[in-house]
DNA sequence: AAATCGGGGGC
DNA sequence: GCCCCAGATTT
């Protein structure tokens, strides 16, 4: 195991990847970076990240600047990023850190912040504050299991997972390096030992991987089989003014979507909506049409949401210029329906300009 | 242990 | 279409 996390090292002084968020070789990280950064990896990809991250860090670029953000300013910038309830937390967090002076620098502190889990403890503590901590993650799951070619299907095989990361961080290497160890396994489940078609043969723990001996190697770890996904169904309401002002309102904080903007529509069940039913639910007594639906796949759920669409005199509340709507934040689902209420009316009054007048709404 | 909680990239 | 992602929290 030492001689595995020397070459572990060395190869991470090779081919680190270059990340936003990551301190220069040799540089102090900035906790508030490193934190942020590892709430919004949380399951979502580098990728998804990268383009995102600069834009919150330019918003918000300290705690303070965080914590005494007003939440739609917090939830405008962190729309589309998913998983909300790590925007409310964030918040949370970053008030408490304020009002304590600072971040907690070991472990058992950084799990008291709300959204700090034990896999961001031990990764602020260690790339962070250089705590000798293993932070676990999907990646360094994937890596131990083929190291030591753990049969044992997740999530199960957590517990016996996340010893052998500790045991591997317990070297004499990784404790000079704890942040760098890290982020080194990070980096090799992400490029070289990857779910599918690992480059063994690039590997610097090739000869070391229980799994590469043993023929094993993509097909570790083992999962256990997943849940159907069930089809959900709901209707959201497009309610315009004459001004070209758009009603959107604020969900409850708690639960999908919590505390985020959407079209007002019908609950979401798993029966369709006939729109005589749908109708009770809609925020004015108007003409409406349907204008078409949008499919949209969450984690535990795929919602079919009907969209229509009407014009009235003034709107019950105020609302947002429909040329403002894509930028007010909207989650991702909300967007796609917001984008298609647009376009539909984009393109009615192209047709009714060049008076080719070829839909034919349906009146409800 | 299982359920809830988003969205997108890659294949 | 499926799998996975720098997981946390609640039940």
């Amino acid at each position: 195991m030492e001689a595995a996390a020397r070459d572990l090292l060395a190869w991470y002084d090779r081919h680190r990847r270059v990340l936003p968020w990551r301190a220069a070789p040799g540089a102090s990280a900035d906790p508030y970076v490193v934190w942020l950064s590892e709430i919004m990896l949380q399951q979502t990809t580098v990728a998804a990240v990268a383009p995102r991250f600069a834009a919150f860090l330019d918003r918000f670029p300290d705690v303070a600047t965080l914590a005494e953000a007003p939440w739609e300013e917090v939830a405008k910038a962190w729309a589309g990023l998913g998983y909300y309830a790590r925007a409310r937390n964030l918040h949370e967090a970053a008030k408490a850190v304020v009002a304590r002076g600072g971040f907690p620098k070991d472990e058992a502190g950084l799990r008291s912040l709300p959204g700090v889990g034990p896999y961001t403890a031990a990764a602020v503590a260690a790339i962070a504050f250089g705590r000798p901590a293993v932070p676990v993650d999907g990646n360094v799951e994937r890596v131990m299991a083929r190291l030591h070619a753990v049969r044992e299907t997740l999530p199960a095989a957590k517990r016996a997972l996340a010893a052998a990361a500790r045991a591997f961080g317990a070297t004499r290497a990784a404790q000079a390096r704890p942040g760098d160890f890290a982020q080194a396994l990070f980096d090799l489940g992400a490029t070289i030992c990857t779910p599918r078609r690992p480059a063994c043969a690039l590997c610097p723990l090739t000869h070391t991987c229980r799994a590469r001996a043993e023929g094993l190697a993509e097909a570790l770890p083992a999962k256990s089989a997943k849940a159907a996904r069930p089809e959900r169904h709901g209707l959201a309401f497009w309610l315009e003014d004459r001004t070209g002002a758009v009603l959107l309102r604020r969900r409850a904080p708690e639960g999908l979507l919590g505390g985020m903007l959407e079209l007002p529509g019908t609950p979401w069940r798993d029966e369709p909506w006939p729109f005589a039913e749908a109708r009770a639910h809609a925020p004015a007594e108007a003409g409406w049409e349907e204008i078409g639906r949008v499919r949209h796949v969450f984690t535990h759920f795929a919602l079919d949401l009907a969209v229509v669409a009407a014009r009235v005199e003034a709107l019950p509340s105020p609302g947002v210029q429909r040329e403002a709507v894509l930028e007010a934040g909207l989650p991702a689902v909300m967007a796609k329906a917001a984008r298609l209420a647009l376009a539909h009316s984009s393109g009615r009054s192209r047709e009714r300009s060049t008076s080719s007048g070829r839909s034919r709404p349906r009146s409800s």
